[in-house]
DNA sequence: ACAATTGTTTCGAAACATTGCAACTATTGT
DNA sequence: ACAATAGTTGCAATGTTTCGAAACAATTGT
């Protein structure tokens, strides 16, 4: 059970923060190699390599080489979906808690 | 959308810890006190109690004052079924890949 | 062989997270 | 008013993450 729970940390670690979310949001469109990707992001190359490198490392995305470009690719889409889940969860209760103060 | 990603990651930055994941799972069963928790847990209540205010702040838990106890309960279940879900494509695709390597 | 392009790694500085202890607050029952 | 219990907060020590710059490695085309 330990196990599994630092498992699940590794994956939450690795999409606990804004610019690898954003990352993730652009690989659901296409694959994109690290340069461009970083440019699209406003971010250097080093930086976007390591973002890159811990989402790999959490299974949440492959790469493959193409010459002297290394592609990366989401690999399962719905780890995005779980992202809009929680974050409709989360406004939708706070909207409702919201109302609920009003209505008092 | 630099707002909803910061957003997104402060939920799984809640999430990116093993003794919270644990936390939440006990949640998912009733509704506990932080005491009673940190002592199902094995840790000591003022580390408990942080942990808990961080899965407030992110909004996947609410409390409730009962005389001299906080009662925390689980906001959306969902958001376990959501762990359970990363936790499952990631398992599935490793051991994808190593029956790929295995073929080979 | 060489230059150009692409990625990764290493380093140090700054920011952030985690832990346990002690101090503090708040509520209950005597 | 007092003691007991529950929870939170401040602090200091320790460890981890993030960032950019520079160095490095690997591949391509000339």
């Amino acid at each position: 059970m330990q196990r599994r729970y630092e498992l699940k940390a590794v994956i939450f670690k690795a999409l606990a923060h804004p610019m690898r979310i954003c990352m993730l949001d652009k690989l659901k469109e296409r694959s994109w190699c690290v340069c461009e990707l970083a440019m699209e992001v406003g971010i250097n190359k080093s930086v976007a390599s390591k973002h890159l490198s811990q989402l790999k490392a959490a299974g949440l995305i492959e790469d493959e080489k193409r010459g002297t470009l290394v592609e990366y690719r989401l690999v399962a889409p719905c780890i995005l979906d779980m992202a809009a889940c929680a974050e409709s969860t989360i406004l939708d209760n706070r909207r409702k808690r919201l109302d609920f103060a009003a209505a008092r």
